[in-house]
DNA sequence: TTGATCAGTGAGCAA
DNA sequence: TTGCTCACTGATCAA
């Protein structure tokens, strides 16, 4: 093979830029273990793995020319591998990106189903609340409503006492819209 | 190296046994590719991957004796290769078991999420009701009990048709308890 | 030593 | 031809 062994950092950064650039929170341990093949150059011009890999096909006819048709064979390998470098490269970004993704969604779903619990929680107070206010209510209509009318017997005083011991928040006037 | 060119079955599923015995439900295409190295057997004794791979060291101790040095070299990195091979399968599994398992999670919530929601809206709709209800109540118990006592003006009929007319469920009795 | 994981590699499928 | 994904490999880290 012929590397012109120019570059020598790390190999996946050289793909990154036509991999993934939507915001990439994965870091790699850039810093570690990425000792890459690189055989001693052997017969052919100066030409980067950069520049074979970022190549079009057009391009790379005319830097075919003149090549013996073995030299011709292994450039058009060593082009396939490493682009299948780059496609292994972006296939396991793409793993980490989708299982990141997944677990935002769960902690996302995690958030609603905690919201919607709260509300319906403090809904059921509320119901209850509406509900035990509706039967003392409902009690005092049906003793003002049914019997004959004594209005001595069930003053306006009484039926306050009435509701607001049926009703526990005590910071309410009885008559009042539910909050 | 030295195959013993035995079995030539899928080799995954050659460390399933000790790979991941809890319910797999991970189905490999297993018709599919998996062309595995196979050298020609050079000097070995009739080891076979799976012997090599399950031996003790032991095991593997006794088999060494009179071997070369460098066969000896050989045979241990053979073995490593093999448990490398199982190590990378299970490694794989695990990936895909985790992924699966996020995705069960997530539908799981997402299911919760509708119920909750369910619920939710059922309650608001349950509340609204019983607040119209009881404002209708409220209104009539207002009458009744602020105004001089003229039961002939309220009558019982009068009070039904109010509450009805707050209340759009019709199939109840206006003052029996919410459902 | 063992097990796990990473990047790189070729096989092979699909577009 | 290109891109992706699989199984496999050696390197490397941790226990």
């Amino acid at each position: 093979m012929l590397p012109p062994a120019g570059e020598s950092g790390c190999l996946l950064r050289r793909f990154w830029p036509f991999v993934c650039m939507q915001g990439m929170t994965t870091h790699f341990k850039t810093s570690k273990a990425l000792k890459v093949k690189r055989e001693a150059g052997e017969n052919a011009p100066a030409l980067s793995d950069d520049e074979l890999v970022a190549m079009s096909v057009r391009e790379l006819n005319q830097h075919l020319r003149g090549l013996t048709k073995e030299d011709v064979v292994r450039l058009k390998q060593r082009r396939r591998t490493l682009k299948n470098r780059g496609y292994a490269a972006s296939c396991r970004i793409k793993r980490v990106t989708q299982k990141e993704e997944l677990e935002r969604q769960k902690t996302e779903l995690q958030r609603e189903v905690d919201k919607l619990a709260r509300e319906n929680a403090s809904m059921r107070l509320e119901l209850d609340a509406l509900r035990a206010k509706y039967e003392a209510l409902q009690c005092f209509a049906r003793t003002v409503a049914r019997g004959p009318c004594s209005p001595g017997k069930v003053a306006a005083t009484s039926v306050i006492t009435i509701v607001k011991s049926a009703n526990h928040n005590s910071s309410q006037t009885p008559f009042s819209a539910p909050s």
